[in-house]
DNA sequence: TATTGTATGTTATAATATACCTGTTAATAA
DNA sequence: TTATTAACAGGTATATTATAACATACAATA
């Protein structure tokens, strides 16, 4: 259970993004029901806001897409606390770099968010790389240490924005 | 030319840290001159405070420290402006993850931070890993993605601290 | 020493995040 | 059904991190 339709967020125009919604939204629910946990209205609307793109998106910009929607009711801790949950069940994660929150494209498997970020478009594109985390957790080893949690993010220019700038 | 005397900051009680901190500001102050760069006093004392500790630095705690030694008379922009510099010059690291800063311990070559951070005492260690940074831009590469800047930092417990926990 | 660019000082404010307290709703037990 | 409890959400204030904008001082060099 992944996001299948999900191609690449650096081809934005030839994907349709609604079935990657349609898709986020489904395997959350079915996750949050397996686990007991609860996908509320506003943790369900935080993520949906979260997934209408693939680029990352701050707090702050969801809470003003949250007032636009609700009658300006909403405050910060409403959101932070809709991403609390959200991150718990590894719905979304939290780019550390941009201070900003993306929606997790395998939130079914336990992982590492490895993410590519277009600086000039904003695009994101989270990484399987199994074996590089693999080293990441050897060198670790060799050093004696336990890894908890890792934050891997690389800023560059994605394949489209190239194509731009060459034009 | 790097931070020779550096053993590893996951062994603190059995490295003289005063010679990192000689070794670093020599190594800053030789790189600033060869660039034609101003290391001056109020950015090399920033410089000292971060190496003060293998532990990351916050801005706020830097300008507080700033302040006990100045009379109180710095602001957070003249923290900044010192901070941006010495990013710019290679001669410390922002660990994106706890919005804090860290000495460099080859600020000489350029190269992509990788960081282990102890969550227990603070202590990080910096980590040369090229043919990890390969993998990444391997993967880049088939992805057409052009890496401009990577954080990689893992989160965890350093040996030190896993000892302690187990007494 | 006049000029110019770099560095710093100063004030205000933007942007991100959390503490704390209060009320509401949902699930379960009596 | 109602009482009880725990999870959830609202609301205010405030902490923390970072930058904008403008003024002044200093240093290099012409």
């Amino acid at each position: 259970m992944s996001l299948s339709s999900y191609r690449s967020p650096f081809s934005e125009q030839t994907h349709d993004h609604s079935l990657c919604i349609i898709e986020a939204l489904e395997i959350a629910n079915k996750l949050c029901t397996q686990r007991g946990a609860r996908l509320t209205p506003l943790r369900r609307q935080v993520l949906e806001l979260i997934w209408q793109s693939h680029k990352s998106l701050g707090a702050y910009k969801i809470l003003e897409k949250l007032q636009n929607t609700q009658g300006g009711r909403a405050a910060p801790p409403t959101v932070y606390r809709a991403l609390d949950f959200l991150l718990k069940q590894g719905l979304i994660h939290r780019i550390a770099s941009l201070n900003a929150f993306i929606g997790c494209l395998h939130p079914d498997s336990p992982h590492v968010g490895q993410f590519f970020i277009c600086q000039t478009c904003g695009n994101t594109a989270e990484l399987e790389a199994p074996h590089l985390h693999a080293d990441l957790l050897q060198q670790a080893h060799q050093l004696g240490f336990k890894v908890e949690k890792s934050t891997i993010e690389l800023m560059g220019v994605c394949p489209h924005c190239q194509s731009l700038v060459s034009l």
